[in-house]
DNA sequence: TTGAAAGCGCTAACAA
DNA sequence: TTGTTAGCGCTTTCAA
């Protein structure tokens, strides 16, 4: 940051008080039309533009939310970060994004970092740890919106989908169309959406009166590494006629490893996925998939924490927001 | 932001300055051991972060750069910003990430919104357009660096890949190799890459005694949509024996057209694009592609605007640096 | 309709 | 080793 210029330059320059630029500058009234001309010229022909940092410090409102989110370069992420950002436009606010990770350390750093730079408030799709911190920012006033997954003993509000429900049914779906011998490549179980699809799993073979093997189970982290590996451990072992995914990462991976070795889609195999990425509408055949309301999750997210955000104390009182969004069975031709 | 503790409310609990507690805050020397014990306790009980803002004001630098890319969803500029984030968190630098969507005007608010922020420096995928203002920024001390394209008139830092010589390579390629009938779906012309890339078409031709024919060339504007709607406009037409499509949001409409069709590649046709999205190696055949180092356009052109930052006068008078990596031509299946 | 001046929370001389 | 204090650039009362 060089030397550049401030209010009081221009205020000279136009031969007026600062107070009055900060009125022109934010569109008071009561400032006489010369005046303001004057002012705005000074202001154009030197390129001035108001310090943010100072009036952010003045106001004590820094008009900027934070967004701390696992990964941006996942289809899946990166589209919640959008449509935060969209809202967040609509309300002349600026966004912070973050690359949480998934990991609770980097998640902790994240929310310091917010914290000090004193946003206005939060939106997460929190690791589950970090329970004292997010109470304590809680606590002082800056609202927080989990998206996709809550936090144990964080009691705020909160947007996510039907995970076990919709899974329940696309997997039930599926078994009554005739596959009996299913595999599935389940998410982690120490996080939120990797457990509640994981029970949608057992309870559509349970409501089907099929005894649930661990041999055609797998557990990954939800990365396409492990979705590849996890896939050749399972396929080279067993024979299912049906493999589900937990997510679209390691649907890629799994998905990979399917074409490398040939498998037919879906008479050898059918192949069922949770997310609903370009790719999986883009080969041959098109996979049959879990949808997810992704852009209307985050919209959602962002509208809450705006209403926070706007109504101050009055809305705070109200109990936390808990909604569900509907994920969609989207049959097509992969099962 | 509600009222929150500040730095004299942390001195008066400890029972020192706020000189003191601002010496602890920043890790200086001279401070008794016990006394710095003292206030990291209060510190550490009343969850205090220091204010961010006031320390921005104060010290006049901002730690933190502006990334203006075309669209945060697309594969290529999200690795884009990632790079530009993780050399960021190298240098202790924060990211304020905009969506410029190629639009002149959008582009020209984000520079305001970042001049407001007084940024320490700007990476940008520009639209051509803004000459006036971003030469006003670079003169007030601002470092700015071009990734992917240039804008006429702005003489500063600038990385990007060898868009038509790549793009010839490629192409003369596959005209040894017996393609003869050559589709184009171009980008538009009034932008760099979409310039350079059909020069590359162009030159190939011209190499190989191939009349230029302009009936097997579209001029989209590398969205997905122009893409598909373009595919079908030449193919229904012509029948080209190969089709090259100059990035990969044009080549994946273009690809979905194709499946659609039942087209059979590369026996009917060849299919041959800019760009190596996933999704590129996860179809049957794999697709051929033209693959630009991404991560490394990004972290190289954050390594130089850090260098700016961090030399600051010195390092500013050498003239601006113009790098051009290499794409390279990744022969697969589809060709 | 305008200006004077206090103060947001912090850092960094300077003094002790 | 610690404290006092000016001031970063702005907004906003209050008074004129």
């Amino acid at each position: 940051m060089e030397k550049r210029l401030n209010i009081s330059e221009i205020a000279s320059l136009a031969g007026v008080s600062t107070a009055t630029v900060s009125r022109v500058l934010n569109d008071y009234p009561y400032v006489k039309e010369s005046t303001r001309e004057r002012v705005k010229k000074v202001i154009q022909e030197t390129n001035y533009r108001v310090n943010a940092i100072a009036r952010k410090l003045r106001r004590k409102k820094t008009h900027t939310i934070g967004v701390i989110v696992s990964n941006v370069l996942s289809p899946f992420y990166s589209v919640i970060a959008k449509s935060v950002e969209d809202v967040a436009i609509k309300n002349n606010f600026s966004t912070v994004l973050c690359n949480g990770g998934d990991k609770p350390e980097k998640e902790a750093k994240y929310l310091e970092v917010l914290h000090e730079n004193r946003v206005d408030g939060i939106i997460i799709s929190p690791t589950g740890k970090n329970k004292d911190y997010l109470n304590f920012l809680l606590a002082s006033g800056i609202p927080i919106v989990f998206i996709d997954r809550p936090t144990e003993g964080v009691d705020c509000d909160i947007v996510m989908v039907n995970n076990m429900d919709v899974t329940f049914n696309a997997l039930d779906f599926a078994i009554k169309k005739g596959y009996k011998k299913i595999g599935c490549i389940a998410g982690p179980q120490d996080r939120y959406t990797g457990i509640e699809r994981f029970k949608g799993y057992k309870k559509a073979l349970e409501n089907n009166g099929i005894a649930y093997d661990e041999s055609l189970v797998r557990f990954g982290d939800f990365t396409y590494e492990s979705g590849y590996s996890l896939a050749r451990e399972l396929l080279d072992s067993e024979k299912p006629d049906l493999l589900f995914v937990a997510n679209s990462d390691m649907a890629l991976g799994a998905y990979k490893y399917i074409s490398e070795k040939g498998y037919k889609i879906p008479h050898e195999l059918g192949f069922l996925m949770f997310d609903d990425p370009q790719w999986a509408s883009l080969v041959t055949p098109r996979v049959t998939v879990i949808s997810q309301p992704v852009y209307m999750l985050g919209s959602t997210a962002a509208d809450i924490l705006f209403k926070r955000i706007m109504e101050g104390g009055q809305f705070m009182d109200q109990s936390p927001l808990k909604i569900i969004l509907e994920a969609k069975f989207v049959v097509r031709e992969s099962i």
